[in-house]
RNA sequence: GGCGGCGUAGCCAAGUGGCUAAGGCGGAGGUCUGCAAAACCUCUACUCAGCGGUUCGAAUCCGCUCGCCGCCUCCA
């Protein structure tokens, strides 16, 4: 039974899927107007570990990421770039996929547009003004607060206190300053799109709401994202879908903590943004995710180059069972997994049921790798259990995202088999001055040779 | 001002009423080794920001104080 934390209930509630046996899971994307940065990749991750553990429990997930595609910004920029909005925005949606996929991030198995989706939002506006929820003036359009009583109830505001804190300049042509467009009226130069009440283009949160509903129904499982989109974003999703369909929108409402830097949150309004694309030069994606999944996703975590280089480190002790687990295999069937392993798939399912408790998981494959090495230094049980061993840890992991790519070798090139053989007659010949050249030498050819009890091991440095 | 979150070892971070307060990094010692490296073993918080309270019992619940962060405006 997976419990999860829902932001509007403010309580860890048991999950159960609207249909058995599938969950259908929206989370707000990016609005594409520059390179994604860390704080995207934490929610990126955060995701992509929510929807294969609900895969990984049996359930048939449907997974949509939406891209924002048109906002001020992005004409902004694209005005300034001298380029079109659809085409810069395009420019920074392939950036996005690239970068994902270099976190070994699965794709959505839907990412939808916003521009491609303006007539569903029109449509849903319609229904507002229909149904009175909603107003238009002068070619825009408002969704009257006032109209669905339940706003504020995800973010614990209080309306009167939302007026009297407001930092916004008041339009006064307004029902309520409270009240968000959901439609704008096109300024010369700007995209837009016929609407019934003229050119113009939609408001940031319909968007989402039209989307959502489009691929997941008027109601679905959990919707989530980062946390600073509970307010105004996420309310809004919810007053304007919900003032629409009657119906609840989503049940389980989930939100991931900020990446800051320094005592800061990390955003590009602050300018203090690290892009994915330079830190997957300098660190693994394996590190970045385990430093990542090291902090419980509804907790701040500050970025620190020093503790994915920790993370790294720590990825090592593993990522050697597997080279070993490699070098042990023989070709042979599957062996069973002995029952001194048995014990970990049942604690990391437990932490994992528990609001997705990763730091815990890892916990849980640390101490299974610390048996494992145990186990193949002592010869308990004998290759099979081994590798059987390490098959199921590797299993797991896969659920984090880890160790997703190849973690086998393809053994080392025959310049370095042939230098081992040098090495190996020279340390025969006790010239371990010499044998100690060629160790280097091969260490420069990105191979690291190590001494066993049953000889040399070769193995490819950084993994 | 309103709402919410956080403060656990040298650093990072789980745990949220009761066995010895996970795990990682770092550090110390040991086994192994020609030397290394890796691995493994042992040790590294009598204590959970501080002060009160509830309870047979609290890091965990309540109150106050101090410090930090987020949202209330675009933001993952």
């Amino acid at each position: 039974m997976i419990r999860i934390s829902n932001t509007m209930t403010r309580t860890k509630e048991e999950f159960t899927p609207l249909a058995s046996g599938e969950v259908r899971m929206y989370v707000c994307g990016v609005t594409v107007y520059d390179y994604s940065h860390i704080g995207h990749a934490r929610s990126a991750m955060v995701f992509d570990v929510i929807r294969r553990y609900f895969t990984f429990k049996g359930y048939r997930v449907t997974f949509v990421k939406n891209y924002t595609d048109v906002d001020d910004r992005i004409i902004k920029r694209a005005n300034d770039a001298g380029v079109t909005a659809r085409e810069f925005a395009e420019r920074f949606i392939q950036a996005e996929r690239e970068d994902m996929a270099s976190l070994g991030v699965l794709a959505p198995d839907v990412d939808p547009k916003a521009t491609e989706h303006v007539g569903e939002m029109i449509r849903l506006i319609e229904q507002l003004v229909a149904s009175g929820h909603a107003y238009p003036i002068e070619g825009d359009v408002y969704f009257a607060i006032r109209s669905f009583p339940p706003y504020g109830r995800l973010s614990g505001k209080n309306l009167d206190e939302l007026l009297a804190g407001a930092r916004v300049e008041v339009d006064e042509r307004k029902r309520d300053p409270r009240d968000f467009a959901l439609w704008k009226g096109a300024k010369p130069g700007e995209p837009a799109w016929d609407s019934p009440w003229g050119r113009g283009r939609p408001g940031w949160h319909i968007e989402c709401s039209a989307m959502a509903m489009k691929y997941l129904g008027a109601t679905f499982d959990l919707h989530g994202g980062g946390e600073d989109l509970i307010f105004p974003h996420h309310e809004c999703e919810i007053a304007q879908t919900e003032a629409c369909t009657g119906k609840p929108f989503a049940r389980y409402w989930v939100h991931n903590g900020m990446v800051n830097m320094g005592k800061e949150k990390m955003s590009k309004s602050l300018g203090n943004t690290l892009n994915i694309r330079e830190i997957v030069k300098r660190h693994d994606p394996d590190a970045l995710r385990l430093w990542m999944l090291g902090t419980h996703y509804r907790n701040m975590i500050e970025w620190s180059e020093e503790r994915v280089e920790e993370s790294a480190r720590a990825l090592e002790r593993l990522a050697r069972l597997f080279h070993d687990a490699a070098a042990a295999r023989d070709g042979g069937g599957p062996a069973p997994l002995p029952p001194a392993f048995a014990e970990f798939r049942p604690r990391f399912e437990r932490a994992m049921d528990d609001d997705f408790n990763t730091p815990q998981v890892l916990g849980v494959l640390f101490d299974f790798g610390r048996a494992l090495a145990d186990a193949r230094d002592r010869g308990a049980g004998g290759p099979g259990a081994f590798i059987a061993g390490v098959d199921e840890l590797v299993r797991l992991a896969r659920v984090l995202g880890l160790f997703g790519r190849a973690t086998t070798t393809d053994g080392p090139p025959a310049e370095v088999q042939r230098l081992l053989a040098a090495r190996g007659e020279a340390r025969a010949r006790r010239d371990f001055r010499r044998g100690d050249e060629l160790r280097d030498e091969i260490g420069r050819l990105g191979w690291l040779v190590e001494d066993t009890p049953a000889g040399p091991r070769l193995t490819p440095k950084g993994r």
